[in-house]
DNA sequence: CTGATAATTGAATCTCGGT
DNA sequence: AACCGAGATTCAATTATCA
């Protein structure tokens, strides 16, 4: 949530040129709130020789051996660096992974060998993917992306809920989210107009995982940086990053990138308020502040249940007293109820919720600071 | 490809009962031509019943046959029953496998292992999921499918590229599907009104995949029959079936069901277009491909009431903040308000009403479905 | 019978702070 | 660490009930 200030030694808004797992260790323990990573589905085995897993069986068609050491050697990159953002991250701390067929399973995988928690498994759906030109597969029209909190007793993540929803036109966000690939003037090119990293991914995937799962301020950590578009939206976001990147000409372009975003207003970015972080008002108040009289009738919204409110702020239905909520759960036969939600007095022949009192105290109560 | 007749003794159009290890194992080898595995998730639900806000109950999938002691445990049932399905299939048969983020990065890591070589993972966008109720995470709203065949070397692999595009498109080409689930007449209900099953798959799920995967007359085997969804759908488009199932109420289930199946003519064997509402847009989503900018303030029509676009599809005025509709409705005092027609953006000097880049949005989203 | 309204339901790893 | 109690939380589609 941001509250603990990282430790001053923390390379904040840098690009880290070297190797992830070695940079990663150099940092503080529980230091980060989020990881976002995009790793090479290739891997890099022996003397350089870059093998990627369906290459790996051009000579060695019936090999089993060397087919099962490549993915060997990837499931123990996997966990190395896996690990080592484990360690680095805070205890509510979550971590985004995005892969392909390829490698997405072994990632899975390992994450939960590794104690993280799956939260959801999120689906890019590709706006124009390139089409299968030979015809003998389904045009690969969407990626993956794992958002995982650390361990499964991490309760406290981060997950801006109402806000996903209120861009959503009031509908939860789902799994699948429908984005455009990464093209034109984002694509970053070179002096020779090719772009300058196959797999650059496009800001308004970012956008939606920092958005939903970091707070302003929040330290991200991307270990496998490439051309920083995890940097650039954490800058525009006004979230702190720490980019981690082996190649010189990537760490460079990434560097030029973020240098040249404009972060938003403050007032953009304000997080509102959720019912569930709004000061807690006790029933008592509202009485006390006279929105509600101690020996009044409440009634449910269509009068088929009612209760009296007695002077300590509890109510009585027949020969039973209790909490708002309990009264509401007792005369509706429910295991639970909301009583702020259920009960209603008549105001001016209305009948009104009783939250909307609750709303006015809160309203005060933060005017009057 | 069927060019192999099947032996003899192959128990064809049947609903074996028992264990599919064993009964794989008792099949002769290199003997079907397709594979349709629907295997138990290992959902690891916790203590407590959930709760939708209504206070109903949601009936969780607690069965016995989904319960694994472990990740280690799942692992090894998992590798067991895919390597007796490798050994039954033909060399170039393909096999399906359908997961949720609880298992499937299991199962694809040990079908990688074992040598199958993944064609395609398709993902089953839902129509219709079950919400997040808690407004904890993103709502669960696909599952997913590994499409793989036996080997690298099986190039011959059965892949109706044209059956598919069906008069709609490319839209039946790309991995990601929407279909709805399976609810209504095609349910399987007891005597008692219950669901006979807990997670019956939906036949349009399984004619799409036999009608790319396989030809008529092909044998389609499905160690995890259930109520004989594969089945059913089988022998409606002319395949041959071999079904496996451990649980006798499940078995008898889908021997009647079956039965009453209706076999298509040939000239029927087509896929039915998707029905396809206009797509629902997301400000969000108008925000990400640059028509409207976060930070920007938009007016209603005559600029008299104005509101801050923030960059996760919510607006803000004053203190508040909420959807375009929410937030159209508060600075009007009215109790709904349509956002995309009251919000305007200034654009060369003009007020151009945001459902402007709705309709731009639309023109993009259909063309992938 | 018809149309409107209410109830039901789906593979779910679904709260949180204080004591 | 376990317990307790306040109180926050749902979408689409089908089926049942009612006027």
């Amino acid at each position: 949530m941001g509250l603990v200030t990282p430790p001053q030694r923390l390379p904040l808004d840098e690009v880290i040129v070297g190797d992830c797992i070695a940079a990663m260790n150099a940092l503080p323990a529980g230091s980060v709130d989020c990881v976002f990573a995009d790793p090479p589905y290739n891997l890099q085995l022996g003397e350089g020789s870059l093998l990627r897993p369906d290459q790996s069986r051009v000579d060695a068609v019936d090999d089993a051996w060397d087919q099962f050491a490549s993915f060997e050697a990837y499931d123990a990159f996997t966990r190395e660096w896996l690990a080592a953002c484990r360690r680095v991250m805070k205890p509510n701390a979550t971590l985004w992974v995005i892969g392909s067929y390829h490698n997405i399973f072994r990632v899975g995988s390992a994450l939960q060998d590794l104690g993280f928690w799956i939260l959801n498994d999120i689906v890019w759906r590709k706006a124009n993917p390139m089409p299968n030109f030979r015809g003998k597969r389904f045009t690969n029209a969407h990626e993956t992306l794992i958002w995982a909190s650390r361990s499964a007793e991490s309760k406290g993540y981060t997950f801006h809920y109402e806000a996903l929803k209120g861009g959503n036109e009031d509908l939860q966000m789902r799994s699948d989210w429908f984005i455009p690939l990464c093209t034109g003037d984002e694509r970053l090119k070179g002096a020779d107009g090719q772009k300058v990293h196959p797999t650059q991914k496009p800001e308004a995937l970012l956008a939606r995982t920092l958005l939903s799962a970091t707070n302003p301020g929040d330290v991200v950590l991307d270990p496998f940086f490439g051309t920083g578009t995890t940097g650039a939206v954490a800058r525009r976001l006004g979230r702190r990053f720490i980019g981690i990147e082996r190649e010189t000409v990537y760490a460079e372009a990434a560097r030029a990138r973020i240098a040249s975003v404009e972060p938003l207003s403050q007032a953009a970015l304000l997080v509102a308020p959720t019912k569930r972080a709004e000061p807690r008002v006790p029933f008592l108040s509202v009485i006390e502040a006279g929105h509600v009289r101690a020996g009044e009738t409440l009634t449910d919204q269509r009068g088929r249940f009612s209760a009296l409110v007695r002077p300590d702020g509890t109510l009585m239905a027949g020969p039973a007293t209790g909490s708002i909520h309990k009264i509401g759960a007792l005369v509706q036969g429910l295991p639970a109820c909301n009583g702020w939600d259920f009960w209603h007095a008549e105001r001016k022949g209305q009948r009104v919720v009783i939250d909307t009192f609750r709303a006015d105290m809160r309203a005060r109560m933060s005017a009057a600071g």
